[in-house]
DNA sequence: GTTACAGTGCACCGGTCAGTGTAGATTTGG
DNA sequence: CCAAATCTACACTGACCGGTGCACTGTAAC
């Protein structure tokens, strides 16, 4: 123990763990630009103290990318299990998933996390097996999940659950990359319902059953 | 004059030029990794020569940005305007073009590419100037147009052929970020055909018009 | 032949950074 | 109250790299 909330007078950068402020200063610098002296000012801690808990960069950096996917999978889950509380409108239902989740994607440590992927997948691989099981690969199947229960009550049609939610996942986010400039521009909360209401509405007339209410109108896909 | 296939005994490597090679190296390494030294020697050119030509370090990863952007934006044009071969089968054309589009994502080089600007967007912002104009942008709106023509010609519903466009390109792309595991995994032409039909099949379903192909069959979007 | 230009190989400088060593301060637990 | 563990501050090493200077070579034009 000794670290962050413990202690009274810190930086909210210090607050969280050397662990978080090493993601912070990689993501911003990348890995080999990331000094650890700087990691070490960052956080408030002596550079040996780094040393004494991870070893070396290369764990830290491991240590770091875990903590933070960790995090980021945690919140789309539970935007994905808001479609448990399905009241009857499917498409406000899925619109506010969508709106979630979209904001999830949109996040700057979302996109600062998935640049860090990026950037050192190629030297550290074994990233990959880090982050699987953390990241997107749950929470489409966590999706898939809820669409079965959706379609079975018969409020979509059937076939392979995975594949629906792959699209639309893909539908939320396949536009963002571009939309935000590769996590440089920060779209507007406006936007985002835009996005998201778009890719509902080609979801469900793709997948949405005849007595749904798959063709409202045409999204007026303009933003705001 | 000096450089590549004006000289006949070099590697491929050099046979492009030491811009295209000084990507390579970039790409694989990083930009702060890759040694001056290194790209000079795969190149099989001075480390001075370099210096002569570019200046310094910074200009040489713009110039090499550049000419592979346009290199992947032409293939994704010259993909796209085969949606002019329209011929009747609306489906088949649409498929054949996702097909392509969806190749030109998986290319090594585009995942190349993709990396090296997720990697160093944060150390060089200006190399969205160098990528604007030469990227998916001129894709998407190239792809808006031929789908604004299929539209008026009753083939497709009316409404924004932009946000169809960006409907069909995140249909086709975004699940490929998953698939590929960041670019690490190459996925073989049948998932990539399925990925395409999937995509088309969506897309059909929500921007079809009713005398057009629309309802086939719920794809059987397994892999293969 | 000579002038101009472009490339080559090498050695060098200045700076940076991961990781270590050490010695003193602080905390923790019994 | 003491001892073990941990943290801090700071200096130091060994290695690496961007960029430059220099002496030399090859080639084409006049």
């Amino acid at each position: 123990m000794g670290y962050g909330v413990v202690m009274s007078g810190r930086t909210p950068a210090a607050a969280a763990g050397p662990d978080a402020t090493a993601f912070v200063v990689f993501a911003r610098e990348g890995y080999a630009q990331a000094t650890l002296d700087a990691i070490a000012a960052e956080a408030r801690v002596a550079k040996h103290t780094i040393y004494n808990h991870f070893g070396d960069k290369q764990t830290l950096l491991r240590a770091a990318i875990a903590a933070e996917a960790d995090r980021a999978m945690a919140k789309n889950l539970a935007a994905v299990d808001r479609l448990r509380d399905y009241d009857g409108d499917l498409r406000v239902t899925l619109e506010d998933v969508g709106r979630q989740l979209v904001a999830c994607y949109c996040d700057e440590r979302g996109w600062a996390l998935r640049r860090l992927l990026y950037a050192e997948i190629n030297q550290f691989p074994d990233l990959l097996d880090i982050i699987t099981g953390r990241a997107s690969d749950p929470v489409t199947e966590a999706l898939a999940d809820r669409l079965a229960r959706l379609a079975l009550a018969g409020h979509l049609r059937g076939g392979d659950p995975a594949a629906a939610a792959e699209q639309l996942a893909a539908l939320l986010t396949g536009s963002l990359e571009a939309r935000c400039r590769y996590g440089t521009r920060v779209i507007s909360p406006a936007e985002q319902h835009a996005v998201a209401r778009a890719a509902v509405d080609t979801f469900l007339h793709a997948f949405g059953t005849a007595s749904g209410p798959a063709a409202t109108t045409v999204a007026t896909a303009a933003l705001a």
